[in-house]
DNA sequence: TGACTTGTGGTCAGGTCAACCTGAAGCTCA
DNA sequence: TGAGCTTCAGGTTGACCTGACCACAAGTCA
C-alpha cells in the first residue's frame, strides 16, 4: 500500500492488575496495583504496567498471564481483555511502533497478600499512582478502573477478589472499595441474594467479635463466550 | 524467551459492519452486513469480514476504516473496537499466526442504501450468514451482534443508523431491528425523551399518510474517553 | 364525510431501590 | 452475670421506573 520504508513494529501484551489491600493511612480497603520500573529506554526509570513482547507460541491471554507472573509473582483469578492500543502517535518518544494488547486482572486477596514484592516492582493505591507513567499507561489505567467500576455493577466479578468462602459483609467491603462509597448493608444483602450469584454454605464464620455471619460461596457461572478467563488454577 | 524458530506473524485489522435494510421477504428492517469473498488461500472462496494487514502508517481505527472503505465503499458513522483475536490455534489452516484487531461499525441508512455492491462483496442479513466463514469470523460476528444488542440498551448508539433528522418512530424501528422484538411506541417515547439524547427540531415530517411526526436530532454527546469514533466526516 | 393509520400523551398496577427501623447473636468489660 | 457494644439479618415505607393499556390528535384515502 504505502511505499514508505518498513517501520519496525512490536506486538506487546500487558496487564492492569487489581488487588485489594488496606490503605496504610485509613485502614480502609482500596484498590492497589503493581507497577514495574523500566530499566531501559524508552522511558527508562519510569513506572510502567507489567508486560512484554508477545511470545509467539502462546495465546494472548496466556502471554499476558506469563509476563504478569514473571514480573509480579501474582496469579490472577479473573483475566479479561481491556483494549488494544496501537495508534501511531501513541508514544512519540519510542523509536518503533508498539501495538499493545492490554488485559486487566483481579487477584485474590488471600493469595495476593502473602506475595513479597519482586525487584523493580512496587504496589500503589490506584488513587496515588506515581505518574507520569511510561508510554500512555496513565490513560490505560484510568480506563481500566472505569471499566472495573462499571462492570462490577452488572456482573459478579467482585467474587474474584475473595477466597472460596466469604461473608456478605466481605463481599460488600469489596464493592465499597471498588466503587469508593459506602453501601447499605441490608440493601446490598437483598440485591446480592436476589441475583443468585452466591449460595449459602450452611456454615458460619467463627471467632468474630460479634454475631457470626453466614458463609457463602460463588455460584457456578454461565458465560456465553470464552473471551474471559476465570478461576484459573 | 523461547528458542523456537521465529514464526511469521501478521497483524490485521478487520471490521464487522452493521447496516439496516428491509428484509426482502417480510419488508421489516433487519441488520445486514457485508462479507468479502476471499480470492486466495487460506480459506479461498469462503466469505470473510472485510479487513487486511495493518498499514504501518495509520492508527488502528483509521486502518480499519481504510480497508473497510476500500472493499465495501461504506463510510461508518460509528466505529468502535470490538476485540483483539490472536490465539495460536485460531485458524489451524493458516500457515502463519494472525492477530486481528476487530472493530465494529454502524453505517447510516441513507448513505448506505445508495451504495452499489462492490466486486466480491455481498450483503447478508445477520441471521442468514452463509457459513462457515473464513478463520473464526462466525464467532466474531456472533460476539459483535451480542455486543451491539447489549450496548443499544444503555447507550444512544442507535442514532448512528439514522440521518440527521428523524422521527421517534424511525428510532424505534432501529431499536426493534437490533433487538428483534416489538417495542411499545409510547413507552419507547417516554424512555428516549427522559434520557435527553435527542432534541426537538421544532419541525415535522411532511408527506406522510397519517399524522405527521415531530422531527428530532441527536443531542450532543459527552464521552469520557476517545476510544470510540463517532460522527466522522 | 367517515374509515384508517400512526403519532402523542396519559393512566394504572406491579416491581425495584434507597433510606430507615427492629431484633438477633455473638463478644467484652465492669 | 448482666449491661453495653457491634455487626448480622430481615422487614417496612415511599419514591421512582416500567410495561400494559387506553384515548385522543392529525393527517391520508376511498
Amino acid at each position: 500500500m504505502s511505499a514508505e520504508p518498513e517501520q519496525r513494529m512490536v506486538l506487546a501484551v500487558s496487564t492492569v492488575i487489581f488487588s485489594l489491600r488496606p490503605h496504610p493511612d485509613t485502614g480502609e480497603f482500596t484498590l492497589w496495583m503493581p507497577l514495574v520500573r523500566r530499566i531501559r529506554e524508552p522511558f527508562k526509570d519510569r513506572w510502567a504496567l507489567p508486560g512484554g513482547p508477545l511470545d509467539n507460541g502462546l495465546d494472548l491471554a496466556e502471554a499476558a498471564k506469563s509476563t504478569m507472573h514473571r514480573t509480579t509473582q501474582v496469579q490472577p483469578r479473573h483475566l479479561e481483555q481491556l483494549y488494544a492500543f496501537g495508534d501511531v502517535d501513541r508514544s512519540p518518544e519510542a523509536p518503533e511502533r508498539v501495538v499493545s494488547i492490554v488485559y486487566w486482572a483481579l487477584v485474590r486477596q488471600d493469595e495476593d497478600l502473602q506475595v513479597v514484592d519482586a525487584e523493580n516492582v512496587e504496589w500503589h493505591p490506584v488513587e496515588e499512582i506515581p505518574g507520569p507513567l511510561a508510554f500512555d499507561h496513565d490513560l490505560i489505567i484510568r480506563y481500566a478502573v472505569d471499566r472495573l467500576r462499571a462492570k462490577v455493577t452488572y456482573s459478579p466479578i467482585a467474587h474474584a477478589f475473595l477466597p472460596d468462602e466469604f461473608s456478605l459483609a466481605d463481599l460488600r467491603r469489596v464493592y465499597e472499595a471498588i466503587l469508593d462509597r459506602a453501601l447499605d448493608p441490608s440493601n446490598f444483602r437483598r440485591q446480592i441474594l436476589s441475583q443468585g450469584t452466591v449460595e449459602d454454605t450452611g456454615r458460619r464464620m467463627t471467632g468474630t467479635a460479634h454475631r457470626p455471619p453466614k458463609l457463602y460461596r460463588s455460584a457456578p457461572k454461565s458465560s456465553r463466550y470464552a473471551l474471559t478467563i476465570e478461576e484459573n488454577p
